[in-house]
DNA sequence: CTAGGGTTAG
């Protein structure tokens, strides 16, 4: 550091270029700007406030970290910097990775009683967005927003608006967006936004409703929103009457849409959106690459999937874990390990999420070797702590592969608190290993845990009544009942030519339901042609006569969303299905035999995982 | 030199 101050009386030869202080328009790398640093000490016009802060900004304009710290090391020397100084310190610092450090130096600029200017809060609240929690310093701002009088510029409360509607403060959030006496399309977005985030649709989509000057980022933020509160059917019906109104989508509404495509497995539509950005020449950004792939990925086709993922040179964290999970959720552990390795040697850091993928890789794969000695590599290698998600899969993983006591020692010795998700795990490991006096136990457990979570009562009265004891397991569906735990209906979704079509349990309500029943006649009768015995063990008490049970299953949605497919698609066409639970045990057999007889290829996306049926197998080895 | 929308898991 000192040798900067003594560079005056250096004597290193300077190359003739830099004789004069270089353009700092351009963009220069961190060592071109050290030279441009030293010409400047050398001369004085450090000294200079305009030439000094074009420095600062050249510094932290550059992308690495460390000219961040040697732009803060320059501002530290400069005896009084200007506003203008103190505000790209602070913008640099908002969207580094220690936002806070902006909010610190913030208060040193109140100390040093450097005015603002219309730029400070801005930036300043950019680090209070870019923070997970930040509530209390920015109401603190607030406060000196409001003294200071900055209040009525548009940008700066919007900003604040913005920081509000982000982290959830919708109660803040809209008695500022009250308060503006001129609400512009960005506080309306803001608010928007922040309806969606909270949970309250119905009132974003009111607010949406009735702005008056749209934009494309009202649409895009309506309809991320959908999908953030898991309404991809409400998405794409927007996005339709966006293009009925002849609104171009941009890269970002793409983006959105084509998550809803991912989540609904709306593989058409995504397809459509694919043939959209070629025929536009819209450019694949990173973002939307990584969703375009993870929607094929979701759809059930790796090998497009794959396809996207080989065409891309610079490959984020985001697309490397993304496709680890593609393979996963197909119960490919072997290539989801060697992708990871691939990723690995190529220098890109895996995070939280890229462990999460690989530990559910190794799970439903029965890799538990690989799965524990990855898992010692979160801490040991990436110096991170594994999170109560990690600790799911692990007990995931070993509760599968039957190591039950293992599962259980991990959940008692585990540093942080088990969630209802690590206990479920095991309850589940219960289930398929039939341990029933540990699946008591653990039951219990989840019922105290979450005593709204219907699905928890219903796995432990299964276990209970697979093992016989059906005085208990219907006291356990009592205690369901008695608590208004609300059953999560069994909803599977077939999407064809960019409509969804949506069928729970018995349901009657779409318009070709008679179609859709006499259909499944057909099929159940041939199958039982060849044999099929239907599986009414897994079903739950209530229904005593063995004909009822059948009946039950046999409107199971994913029988009625298999018959929909067989009269709206060509003989031997592939069927596309998502559920929103697990697949049960009869329908997985039933699905297995129909591939056979029809020859039909059933893809099918449960809650976890997919279901490749084909010839009578399925891809996931009746291991789930 | 300022504000608003999009990515990987659960």
């Amino acid at each position: 550091m000192s040798a900067l101050l003594l560079s005056p009386t250096s004597h290193i030869p300077l190359k003739p270029e830099a004789e004069c202080i270089p353009s700092l328009d351009k963009c220069l790398d961190k060592e071109e700007l050290k030279q441009v640093h030293a010409r400047m000490i050398k001369t004085g016009l450090i000294l200079d406030a305009i030439p000094a802060s074009r420095l600062l900004v050249g510094l932290c304009g550059a992308s690495d970290a460390g000219s961040l710290t040697y732009a803060l090391m320059v501002f530290e020397r400069i005896q009084n910097p200007n506003t203008f100084m103190w505000n790209t310190m602070i913008r640099s610092l908002s969207n580094g990775s220690n936002p806070e450090e902006a909010i610190l130096l913030y208060s040193q600029m109140l100390h040093d009683a450097v005015p603002h200017n219309s730029y400070t809060f801005p930036f300043l609240l950019k680090a209070c967005a870019n923070l997970p929690s930040a509530a209390a310093e920015t109401q603190q701002i607030h406060c000196h927003i409001i003294k200071t009088g900055f209040a009525l510029e548009a940008c700066t409360t919007n900003s604040l608006l913005h920081v509000y509607a982000k982290s959830g403060s919708i109660l803040s959030a809209s008695q500022l967006f009250d308060s503006i006496p001129c609400r512009d399309t960005v506080s309306w977005n803001s608010m928007i936004n922040g309806y969606a985030r909270s949970g309250k649709i119905e009132m974003a989509r009111e607010l949406f409703d009735q702005m008056e000057n749209k934009n494309i980022i009202s649409w895009t933020t309506m309809i991320a929103g959908y999908v953030e509160n898991c309404l991809c059917k409400e998405a794409l019906e927007l996005f339709r009457e966006m293009q009925a109104m002849d609104i171009e989508p941009d890269t970002v509404a793409l983006a959105s849409v084509l998550t809803a495509c991912a989540h609904l497995g709306a593989l058409d539509q995504g397809r459509w959106i694919h043939a959209y950005v070629k025929k536009k020449q819209i450019g694949l950004d990173p973002v939307l690459r990584c969703v375009l792939m993870d929607m094929f990925a979701k759809c059930g086709e790796l090998d497009e999937a794959l396809a996207v993922f080989r065409n891309t040179k610079e490959r984020n964290v985001c697309m490397w874990t993304a496709m680890i999970a593609g393979f996963a959720a197909h119960g490919q552990g072997r290539e989801a390990l060697d992708l990871f390795a691939d990723m690995e040697r190529t220098g890109i850091k895996p995070n939280g999420i890229t462990f999460t993928g690989v530990l559910t890789a190794c799970s439903y794969a029965g890799m538990v070797e690989e799965g524990k000695s990855i898992f010692e590599r979160i801490a040991k290698d990436c110096n991170m702590s594994p999170s109560v998600e990690h600790y799911g899969c692990m007990v995931d993983l070993l509760g599968r592969a039957g190591l039950l006591k293992e599962a259980e020692e991990m959940i008692k010795t585990m540093p942080v608190k088990p969630n209802a998700a690590v206990w479920g795990a095991l309850l589940d490991a219960c289930r398929v290993h039939r341990n029933f006096e540990l699946g008591r136990r653990v039951g219990k457990i989840l019922m105290d845990l979450e005593p709204k979570q219907s699905g928890r009562y219903v796995q432990l009265a299964g276990i209970l009544a697979a093992e016989g004891c059906w005085d208990e397991a219907a006291a356990v569906r009592n205690l369901m009942k008695e608590r208004g735990a609300a059953k999560l209906p069994g909803c599977s979704s077939i999407s064809l030519s960019g409509c969804v079509h949506e069928f729970v349990a018995g349901d009657r309500s779409h318009r070709q339901t008679e179609e859709i029943y006499l259909e499944w006649d057909n099929i159940l009768r041939r199958l039982k042609k060849g044999g099929y015995v239907p599986l009414t063990e897994n079903l739950l008490l209530d229904l005593g006569e063995e004909e009822e049970k059948e009946t039950a299953i046999h409107c199971h949605s994913e029988k009625l969303a298999i018959a929909f497919g067989f009269i709206t698609t060509k003989p031997g066409a592939t069927i596309r299905i998502v559920k929103n639970l697990r697949v049960c045990s009869d329908c997985h057999v039933v699905s297995k035999l129909i591939s056979k007889v029809y020859s039909r290829k059933i893809i099918m996306r449960d809650r976890t995982r997919f279901h490749v049926f084909m010839n009578g197998q399925c891809s996931c080895g009746d291991y789930w």
